[in-house]
DNA sequence: GGGTTGCCCGTTTTT
DNA sequence: CGGGCAACCC
């Protein structure tokens, strides 16, 4: 399916014997000088700072159709790493029809499929077989938890994805557990952080596993171990590219620097005003210090945007002007618009289903004046945004698609499904093992599974082939070993099927298909269908082998917008995407920014909080419509915010008030900048009709704490006093711990 | 072994 | 408010 898959390529290619020919090729034409000496410059490092919508695809493409078609590189000379499956095939897909099958064979892939690529050539050398397994972020949680709790510790007290969160930051930044500092480790967990983390990979080693972050990680180990391997790849990638280079972590980072030793030719494209992925571990540092790794880098700075209006282009500007620390790059408009572009609008409502409503409404207008739902998106700051949305889109008969939440290879069905496959395919496969040996119900409960565990501990076995050996009771026996004969039957037979009949025939002899037709629930149904969809998924692979493959990596369903709807998603999802129309709702102090991400993580986490801002605006060409409720239902309570501060950043003529007058006004050109405010939009009206708040002498006050510092009180409940910190965000606190100032 | 109740917790999530 | 999960009871 994918060539990144094929281990059977010769390893060592040839040097190509071909010299640069002096004639450039007509897909150079295309380009703007920014965009051409990006491309043209192949020797040495290159740094393309990327500005939205300047074409940063296009200079990937075109350099490695350039390196190619022009002999400086045989293609499996060229490294070219992405973040997404979609962005690795959007390549692949451009290339193609750029220079045809002159393209195949280049290592164009994700981090992590190129770390699985690399590892199943040489498995031994960190501890795996060749048929080792990828756990997706489920099995992660379930064996770590399993670990904690073995270990006695309360997972009530200490959650385990927390802890997962942990060891995956240290992974991120390419520490194995025996190179874990003292200062590096946490108090978490009475301070066993370090000694789960060892736990963990020993588990994931018995198991014959990996997790995301070793695919990052064990190569590394591997370049370490064997310097004979390393210089084997140094010597083979005379080119290595590199897309959102601002979303690469330590271990990423090491990975490049280990790798470009011996060529140096290394392009890397990324935007640091577009970095979001910090708290997964991304380093905005890694593009900020680019210069200082590669002295001689040549950097490019693309800042003709092809996609935004003027005032779309003015607002994301001077939002992103306030942080701190960039590189520094200035959008400007590289396109010629027809007629007077359409200002920036910003909408206050009274609550948040007052500003669904008004979104959908304006969303028929645009659909009235020809716009096409396909064109218009809708972002949100968090999850729990979309319903409000889908509501009124369903009571307005829009089509419309919400994009995350429900992963298909995340749902239980499907994961049951795969475990089965799983299991066929590698019968070691403990934790596919578990999964499925008693689902549907065949009576094998915890006792007869200790049993098999404990026999697979003392004889060395995966719990599969234990079960022979096991002490069971005469029921637990006969039900075990009809299942592994099950299994053993249909990995006879799945070699003369496709993937696809192996799968339907295992999941209804097994009764697995049976146990969701007798479920009454209303799911049930979905899981049904979601089955067929499988079905439907893996006539597209030729080997079971590929489709684990891919389904291991590829976690989410790839979805795909064909039809004509609008998109509802959160803006950390919508990156790299391009609408007409964008709705930006929810712009309120607390929700966004986001009160969590202030809280732990200051001033940073608010300029990453901006970046979001700045990502979400320029994913429109004509369009944005930002928006914010005064009131909005959190967790079954309602709750009043103030606008978000980064309304107040957008400059005065980019920006037309849209908002009820009754609701006061709302842009203030003479607004104190930062975080200081005194005043509400709502001060002339005081809100009462959702808030059981009454109005008193202390609402409005200043205030001090000592831990929040300075805030102003917005709510009054007895003692408890609302109060919005101007660093902090809002938070309750008993009167008692402020002052008055 | 399975269903029910009651409690806790709630941002974003490329692979 | 609602989902997820663990303890609890049948």
């Amino acid at each position: 399916m994918d060539d990144i898959f094929d281990l059977d390529e010769p390893f060592l290619p040839e040097q190509p014997s071909v010299t640069p020919k002096p004639k450039e090729p007509a897909f150079i034409h295309d380009l703007n000088p920014e965009q051409r000496q990006a491309v043209l410059t192949t020797e040495g490092p290159v740094l393309v700072l990327s500005g939205a919508g300047t074409g940063k695809t296009k200079v990937l493409t075109t350099r490695i159709a350039y390196l190619i078609s022009q002999g400086f590189a045989w293609p499996r000379q060229i490294l070219a790493v992405t973040f997404t499956n979609k962005a690795a095939r959007e390549m692949k897909e451009r290339l193609e029809s750029m220079i045809g099958p002159a393209s195949y064979g280049a290592w164009l892939g994700t981090f992590h499929a190129i770390g699985v690529k690399i590892l199943r050539k040489f498995p031994e050398d960190v501890g795996l077989t060749r048929d080792f397994t990828v756990l997706n972020s489920d099995d992660q949680e379930r064996v770590l938890k399993q670990i904690m709790t073995d270990a006695g510790i309360d997972v009530k007290r200490y959650a385990p994805a927390t802890m997962l969160d942990i060891i995956q930051r240290w992974k991120d930044r390419g520490v194995m557990p025996e190179a874990v500092t003292a200062a590096q480790n946490t108090a978490y967990c009475e301070g066993r952080a370090l000694s789960l983390y060892q736990a963990y990979q020993a588990r994931l080693q018995s198991l014959n596993a990996v997790d995301f972050g070793d695919l990052l990680l064990l190569p590394l180990e591997l370049f370490k171990k064997r310097p004979d391997v390393l210089q084997r790849y140094q010597q083979q990638f005379k080119y290595i590219l590199v897309d959102e280079y601002q979303d690469t972590n330590v271990a990423q980072y090491l990975w490049l620097r280990l790798l470009a030793q011996e060529h140096r030719n290394i392009c890397c494209v990324g935007d640091d005003d577009q970095s979001i992925y910090s708290w997964r571990g991304a380093e905005v540092e890694n593009i900020l210090s680019f210069k200082t790794i590669y002295p001689d880098a040549l950097v490019v700075r693309l800042e003709r945007n092809y996609r935004s209006t003027e005032h779309i282009l003015g607002c994301a500007s001077a939002l992103i002007a306030h942080n701190e620390g960039r590189l520094g790059k200035t959008l400007k408009i590289g396109k010629h618009t027809d007629g007077p572009a359409e200002k920036v609008s910003i909408r206050g409502f009274w609550n948040g289903m007052q500003e669904a409503k008004g979104i959908v409404s304006d969303v028929e207008q645009e659909q009235l004046n020809g716009r096409s739902l396909s064109d218009i998106a809708i972002l949100v700051r968090a999850g729990f945004q979309t319903r409000a949305f889908e509501e009124e889109l369903i009571r307005a008969g829009i089509a419309y698609k919400i994009i995350g939440g429900f992963k298909f290879y995340e749902r239980e069905e499907i994961r049951d499904a795969v475990a089965y496959l799983r299991l066929i395919l590698n019968t070691n496969d403990d934790l596919s093992f578990l999964r499925i040996v008693n689902k549907p119900r065949r009576g094998i409960g915890d006792q007869a599974l200790t049993a098999v565990s404990a026999a697979a501990k003392t004889f060395k076995l995966s719990l599969f082939d234990a079960v022979a050996l096991a002490e069971l009771k005469p029921a637990a026996r006969k039900a075990l070993d009809a299942f592994v004969q099950l299994m053993k039957q249909e990995r006879e037979q799945a070699a003369d099927l496709t993937p696809a009949q192996v799968a339907r025939h295992i999941l209804e002899t097994s009764g697995y298909v049976d146990f969701w037709r007798q479920d009454k629930s209303i799911e049930a149904e979905g899981r049904l269908e979601n089955l067929q969809e499988l079905y439907n998924v893996l006539s597209d692979f030729n080997t079971l082998r590929d489709f684990i493959e891919y389904a291991s990596l590829v976690t989410d369903a790839d979805e795909q917008v064909t039809a004509d709807q609008l998109v509802v998603m959160t803006l950390h999802a919508s990156k790299g995407l391009e609408f007409g129309a964008v709705y930006l709702p929810g712009w309120e102090e607390g929700l966004f920014p986001h009160q969590k991400a202030l809280d732990d993580g200051g001033h940073a986490a608010l300029e990453e909080e901006r970046r979001l801002a700045y990502v979400g605006m320029t994913r429109a060409r004509e369009k944005v419509s930002i928006s914010f409720a005064a009131n909005r239902k959190v967790y079954g309570q309602w709750q009043n915010a103030l606008p978000s501060r980064f309304i107040d950043e957008l400059p005065p003529e980019h920006v037309i008030d849209l908002s009820d007058s009754s609701l006061g006004r709302h842009i203030r050109p003479d607004d104190v900048k930062g975080f200081v405010r005194t005043e509400h939009f709502w001060d002339s009206k005081p809100i009462q009709a959702f808030s059981p708040a009454v109005q008193s002498k202390r609402v409005g006050k200043r205030v001090y704490h000592d831990s929040f510092g300075y805030g102003t009180v917005i709510r009054e409940e007895g003692e408890r006093l609302e109060v919005h910190f101007d660093v902090s965000g809002t938070k309750k606190i008993l009167a008692k711990f402020l002052e008055a100032v």
